[in-house]
RNA sequence: GGCCCCAUCGUCUAGCCCGGUUUAGGACACCAGAUUCUCAUUCUGGCGGCACGGGUUCGAAUCCCGUUGGGGCUGCCA
């Protein structure tokens, strides 16, 4: 490429589906690319298929790509406003002799040649002469076909790099093609490897590709599925898989772009989410988190910042995904808790814990402060005085007010609580001893 | 079937272009240990791979060919 020449590059959606983990890879690719090379990057929609193109799909695209960050810089055009120009095109190549009707739809006539281009990903590749027959560029209906919009619009648009899947390979002649028959200049070309499925075939609705909007909505964070994605078929070369998006921008070559298809890992897109999770300010965290409370009528929208705030930092480092967090915290946000089965037998199997929980209420009715330290202080001395291990009073106590056998230091649990709710379950849980 | 693409631990990958520095490195997952009130976190260790066969070469994960395997396309869908 050329010093000066500024860097065009397109992702072209069809609004007939969600966006999937695929094809917003596809996206992300792009916009690295540009953003890379200081470039532009270009929204169009591919709704010639009037039929199945549905507004609410590219409705959804539209914010998927926003929520990811993906913003764009010219678009979307959308080919649905375009068919003058394909017919015109079209009727061109009819003039031309280049193509020939067939009924109401204009076939284009394939040279018997040998194709032959530079993927920038996947170097040469040749197609031999006769690989393929005349290609449709319009339809009986009057509607153009992908190949021949296709081409017009990268053209009209002066995309100067098709960044796209390797599906699209067998399509690279067809569309030479047409860029011949039109005497347009060719651009380059980059076929990225797929992402496929846990048994590597094709990614589909059945073989669990999800909707972007499902890791949005199931609480994972932008930055983590981008970081992510960004590492399906790249990497940093570095021994570094967590890396900031400007990182990500400085290094991203398609040079770098690996030829392999990559399957979709679901456990490490977990693990990276918690990464970015202990990362973020608490605050912010808690923001992130509330609208799942909500959601579950856990809290109102005016809930105690503070107060959630400091719950929030107990659960911390247990969160894989926003989702997570209103089942580990319940017991903060209901009057009455559930006992998970086992918790409850627990309970009532240990020995002694009576006796504990009674002295224990007494203990705690007395401290004037319930902070962490005086709760903890005062806990270890019943403990002491008992001649108990710590675990007994424990582990006992966390099922008796949180109604789970794990979950955050109860000593901060306790706190978080606060006394009035720590005697009442306590008191509570006697009963069922 | 035809055409095209691909091939390093279960998965994501480094190394491959410019062959020796590699007992093939890292991450996720898994297993074990340490820390700890449980879980989680964190730390340490472990398990585990160059698909196969031929070349080329003093030497190949790295270059070439073939086989096998996987994938894509083969629509007047995009």
């Amino acid at each position: 490429m050329a010093d000066k020449e500024i860097v065009r590059a397109r992702f072209a959606p069809s609004p007939t589906g969600y966006l999937h983990i695929g094809g917003v890879r596809t996206a992300l690719f792009n916009w690295l690319f540009t953003r890379h090379n200081k470039g532009v990057f270009v929204l169009r929609i591919e709704d010639t298929d009037k039929a199945r193109s549905e507004k609410v799909y590219l409705d959804q695209i539209l914010e998927d790509l926003k929520w990811l960050g993906l913003h764009w810089d010219e678009g979307p055009h959308f080919q649905s406003q375009r068919f003058p120009i394909y017919k015109k095109y079209a009727q061109k190549l009819l003039d031309e002799k280049k193509a020939y009707s067939e009924g109401t739809a204009i076939i284009l006539r394939v040279p018997q040649k040998p194709f032959r281009f530079d993927d920038i990903i996947r170097g040469p590749i040749e197609f031999a002469a006769g690989s393929f027959k005349d290609q449709v560029l319009m339809k009986s209906d009057g509607t153009p076909t992908y190949n021949f919009a296709c081409v017009i619009d990268d053209h009209d648009m002066k995309i100067t790099h098709i960044i796209r899947g390797e599906d699209h390979i067998s399509n690279t002649p067809k569309q030479m093609a047409i860029y011949e028959a039109l005497g347009f200049s060719l651009p380059r070309f980059a076929h990225i490897p797929l992402i496929v499925a846990a048994d590597r075939s094709r990614l589909s609705k059945r073989k669990g590709a999800m909707p972007v909007s499902y890791y949005r909505e199931q609480g994972y964070l932008p930055e983590a599925l981008f970081n992510f994605l960004a590492l399906l078929g790249w990497s940093l070369g570095a021994r570094q898989e967590i890396a900031s998006k400007e990182e990500i921008i400085r290094e991203f070559t398609l040079e770098r772009v690996l030829k392999t298809a990559a399957a979709f890992n679901p456990e490490k897109l977990e693990w990276m989410n918690g990464q970015y999770i202990q990362q973020l300010d608490t605050k912010r965290l808690t923001e992130l988190i509330a609208p799942f409370l909500i959601q579950k009528k856990y809290i109102n929208k005016d809930y105690d910042k503070k107060k959630l705030t400091e719950i929030v930092e107990l659960f911390k480092i247990r969160v894989k995904k926003l989702s997570d967090f209103p089942e580990l915290a319940d017991f903060f946000f209901v009057d009455k808790i559930e006992f998970a089965p086992e918790a409850k037998t627990f309970l009532q199997k240990k020995k002694n814990t009576k006796d504990i929980f009674t002295k224990l209420i007494a203990v705690l009715e007395k401290i004037d402060s319930f902070d962490i330290k005086t709760v903890e202080d005062s806990c270890r001395d019943l403990i002491a005085k008992e001649g108990i291990k710590s675990g007994d009073l424990i582990h006992p106590v966390r099922v008796a007010l949180t109604g789970k056998r794990v979950g955050p230091g109860l000593f901060e649990t306790m706190a978080a609580l606060g006394r009035e709710r720590v005697s009442a379950r306590l008191t509570q849980a006697l009963k069922l001893l």
